[in-house]
DNA sequence: ATACAAACTCAAGTTAACTTGAGGTCAAGC
DNA sequence: GCTTGACCTCAAGTTAACTTGAGTTTGTAT
């Protein structure tokens, strides 16, 4: 099994150096040893990266990401609690899709001001009430 | 027009005083006048208020949100701004939507441990070509 | 053997978004 | 007219997620 230098994963995944040592220093990633006082890496920890970044952009917080590794780097979680977080996604998309389209509408929208137009009140409406339940 | 008091407007949005009390101080939101020392805010508050939430869960600064408000308080972008920012969200909601499978899927997962199931594997592949784009 | 680039450590600094706390003020009810 | 509770101000503290910087240690190349 290869082993990579930080430099190698500093390219591949685009993160800093001093964000990977963050990283190890906080547990979420460990690397595999010692080249002199150079860190390396086992392959795999690309693909917790990946995860990583993707938990992030979900909205995770390094610490619930970690809480998504088990000891061995893998990802480990029980089904209730991923079928939790995925329904909280689908939420969150929602949200976002009706933003995306808000945005889209008030580009084209003609009305004097955002607020004189009925679809964009209408929007707001949808928001409110979803915000709600 | 009714004026609301803050505490009203902390009864409808679930927001805290404190939280309130900072939107004004970093100016995302103004209140109408005083009742004495307590702050008074125009009901259209509620709807930035609503318009801020949602921007959050978007991923947005709260600065880049007060960039979205003119002097009046109204919704207030260029067009392009707009269509950028719509992008982006849909560049994040299409990240979520992978997540949120991805979650689902390992929530159903028959295979022993997460990393030997193919479709996992496929769909980190996925999330790598798409982060790179 | 020497130089050097690339890592390293460790403490301290940074930013966003709030929260907390101590002490002050006022409108309304009794 | 006095009390009280809801607000207020202002400075300082908090948390997450990193970054920066100063000084140190190598493995490799000359």
């Amino acid at each position: 099994m290869r082993v990579l230098d930080i430099s190698e994963i500093v390219e591949q995944t685009g993160l800093r150096p001093s964000t990977l040592r963050y990283y190890e220093e906080i547990g979420l990633i460990k690397s595999i040893g010692r080249h002199g006082l150079r860190r390396q890496f086992a392959p795999q920890t690309l693909m917790q990266l990946s995860l990583i970044a993707l938990g992030k952009s979900a909205g995770f917080s390094l610490d619930e990401i970690a809480g998504m590794f088990g000891e061995d780097g893998q990802p480990n979680l029980p089904r209730d609690d991923l079928k939790t977080r995925a329904d909280d996604l689908d939420k969150q998309i929602h949200d976002l899709t009706v933003l995306s389209k808000a945005l889209r509408h008030v580009a084209d929208c003609p009305a004097p001001s955002h607020m004189e137009c009925p679809k964009f009140q209408k929007l707001l409406r949808v928001v409110k009430r979803y915000k709600r339940s």
